[in-house]
DNA sequence: TTCTCATTTTCCTAAATGAGAATATGAATC
DNA sequence: GATTCATATTCTCATTTAGGAAAATGAGAA
C-alpha cells in the first residue's frame, strides 16, 4: 500500500515533522495547526495532504472544520514510522517547543483562532492593521 | 548526532534506497553499485555521500577502490532506520531484481567490472563501441 | 438563494535536487 | 616522476519542490 520512500519523503521536512507530531496524540483542526506553525494556511494544507497520501495522517471534516489525526490503526509499516517518530524526533528542541505551544492553542477557542488569522493575512509579521 | 528529517531524505530516493539495501550485509565497491544501478558514476556517487553524510554508511578507501557498507554499530537511530529497510523495502520488485543481479556481479571481478565501464562509457544503452 | 467562512487548489516564482560531462583527486604501477 | 585508473567534485541544465496570493470548493448561516 504506502512505500517507504513516500513515507521517507513525508518525513524529511521538517514543517512536516512538527505537524505529524502535533497530531501524533491529538486531533488538530487545521487553524491550529496553522496558528502553531508560521507558514500560509496554503502551505499547511499542502504538506497535510502530502502526510495524508503517504498514510502518516487521516482527516475528518466536521462542518467547515477538517480535523487531522494520525492513524489509530495503523498499517505495519506505518507503525514503524510512527514508532520512529517517538523515539527519534521528541527530544528536539523546536518540537519540544511546539508541545508547549500546543498546550496553549488548546485553550483557545478554535473560531477565536481562526478570526485572528483571517484578520491578520495581510500582514503576518508586523500588526500594521 | 544523526536527525532524522536527514536520513529520511536519504531513504527518500529509490536510488539511494537500492544502494542502502544493497550494501546492508555486504561491503560493495563503487564499481559494483555503478554495474548494479544504471547511472553515471558521478551519480552514484553523490548518491552515496548523501547516504553517508545521514549515516546510514560508511567507506573505507582500499587502494583505488572505495567500498562502501552499513555501519556494523550504528546509533540507535541508525539502527531504527536499517530495521525499517529491512521490515518495509525487501519485497519490492526492484529491489528482489538487485539481489539476483548482486549475486551475479558478485561472481565477477571487479576489475573486469571497472574496465567494462571504462570502455563503455560513451554508450551505455547500446553496445555501438 | 445568498453570504460567510475554513480549507483546498491553482498559478506563479525562487530555491533545491538529480542527472551527466568534464575535471580533479588520490593511489598504484611503470 | 609520469601514467593509469577508481572515485569524487564541479559545472551546467532540467525537473521538482516549498512558498504565498488569489481563486475555487464545500458547508453552515442568514
Amino acid at each position: 500500500m504506502f512505500t517507504l520512500p513516500t513515507i521517507a519523503h513525508a518525513l524529511s521536512d521538517t514543517t512536516r515533522l512538527r505537524l505529524l507530531i502535533a497530531c501524533l496524540d491529538k486531533e488538530r483542526c487545521v487553524c491550529q495547526l496553522v496558528e502553531l506553525i508560521d507558514l500560509s494556511n496554503a502551505s499547511i494544507s499542502k504538506h497535510l495532504s502530502t502526510l495524508k497520501a503517504a498514510g502518516l495522517l487521516e482527516s475528518r471534516r466536521e462542518g467547515r472544520w477538517v480535523h487531522y489525526r494520525a492513524n489509530p490503526n495503523p498499517d505495519s509499516i506505518i507503525a514503524d514510522a510512527y514508532a520512529l517518530v517517538r523515539s527519534h524526533a521528541m527530544e528536539d528542541d523546536q518540537i519540544q517547543a511546539d508541545q508547549i505551544k500546543l498546550t496553549e492553542i488548546d485553550c483557545i477557542d478554535p473560531t477565536e483562532l481562526a478570526k485572528k488569522q483571517r484578520t491578520a493575512s495581510c500582514c503576518t509579521t508586523n500588526d500594521c492593521c
